[in-house]
DNA sequence: AACTTATCGTGATAGTTATCACAATACCCA
DNA sequence: TGGGTATTGTGATAACTATCACGATAAGTT
């Protein structure tokens, strides 16, 4: 037996999230066991990729069969934290707000919404999802700790999402995803993602206007 | 004078778009030239990633001075190709395409939404922003070919996010974003971009699972 | 039980990206 | 005009991540 610390690239959580989704199709479609060369062809990564993101985590696999596709979706969320339920609040129910209250995905996956916030007063009391009513900024700190809420979204405008965002962290949130296009800054106990749909964007953007898309010519005096 | 063909990193991309939108906030408070320190103490980025990151496409600043806020954020327009009007498409009039359509940001930088669709027939014909209709999804391929439309948002349930790539391809867009939790497939000389909002909270959930993030024990039989 | 086949788990290697340290140089001021 | 200061641009290096190639091994087959 073999003991080691060591480091997981960011990029395989991302993957990690995305095998999930795959393996989850996949079982729909019947598929009990599944090949790394499946599932690869499935979320468009290769075998290689798969096998050495999951053996960082331990070994789901049986040599000459695959992976049990229900129990290794199970195990990926042990992994990923989705084996519990984490409370989440929402503030600033825009459009986008609104988009991510009502992504039934949430519910079906470890999250669950226990409050909506909004400056608006003309959007106070306001019903969003069954049985959340959105409720004034005022009462963000009260309810989101009375509600132990881990986690915190921020779709408010770029004004006032370091303010939010302060909020939140009073509130005792753990984690932060913040939706606006400015980059707040928390304490360091505070795990913070920042979402920029702009760069996303603007990263296609580049890559269009290059016909080679990730090289250039460089030129120096 | 030397020149190279060199590769530039997907993230150094990412890293320009955020320059543009800390350097107009800096601009708006008077600043009219920014230090790379400076810079990077707005946008949490290192002083010296920034200026690498500048170094790929050419010498932008001045030595013992810093960079001109302003022509700075021009420079960079241009190298991500912001310096042209795109004309973009979104399919999938729900609450996240709502919200990125009346997103302003994207008129002022870029980007200008000629048409959007929906399946659903009670929204046809809806104004969703000045002048801009919501039209049926079986106009796709004729308007958006008539309007040469360069960028389709895909907005549109994952069951359908195939379909809908597939109709953009054929309506001759040459870059998809894909906001559908689906890794559509599209031809090698189309650029896809997928964003995964669940893949965001999902890596938040890992990291707060996790005390030390970046970090865990890898267990061995 | 030995052989074959499929597919995993992983050490080694190649490739990519970030960090560092410092030479280069523009401006300021005496 | 020369010396001091600030800050860039970049080669070298370190750190990180993906790919590859192959040994290990479970199941089926003769």
């Amino acid at each position: 037996m073999k003991q080691k610390d060591i480091k997981i690239p960011e990029a395989t959580i991302k993957r990690l999230s995305t095998y999930i989704n795959c393996l989850e199709r996949l079982d729909d479609k019947g598929c009990q066991v599944v090949s790394s060369e499946l599932l690869g062809e499935s979320c468009q990564v290769s075998p290689a990729q798969i096998r050495k993101d999951l053996s960082y985590f331990g070994e789901f696999g049986v040599r000459g069969v695959g992976y049990a596709t229900k129990s290794l979706t199970e195990e990926i969320k042990v992994i990923l934290g989705l084996d519990c339920i984490w409370p989440t609040v929402l503030v600033g129910v825009g459009h986008l707000g609104h988009a991510l209250l009502n992504f039934t995905f949430f519910r079906e996956h470890g999250y669950r919404m226990v409050a909506a916030f909004d400056s608006d007063p003309g959007k106070i009391g306001t019903e969003v999802e069954e049985g959340l009513h959105i409720q004034p900024i005022e009462k963000l700190v009260e309810t989101a700790s009375r509600e132990k809420a881990a986690i915190g979204i921020v779709t408010v405008p770029a004004s006032s999402a370091q303010s939010t965002a302060d909020l939140l962290v009073e509130a005792g949130v753990r984690g932060i995803l913040n939706f606006a296009p400015f980059k707040v800054r928390v304490p360091d106990n505070i795990t913070l993602r920042n979402v920029s749909i702009v760069s996303e964007l603007d990263n296609l953007a580049y890559l269009l206007s290059n016909k080679k898309p990730r090289r250039r010519l460089k030129k120096k005096k």
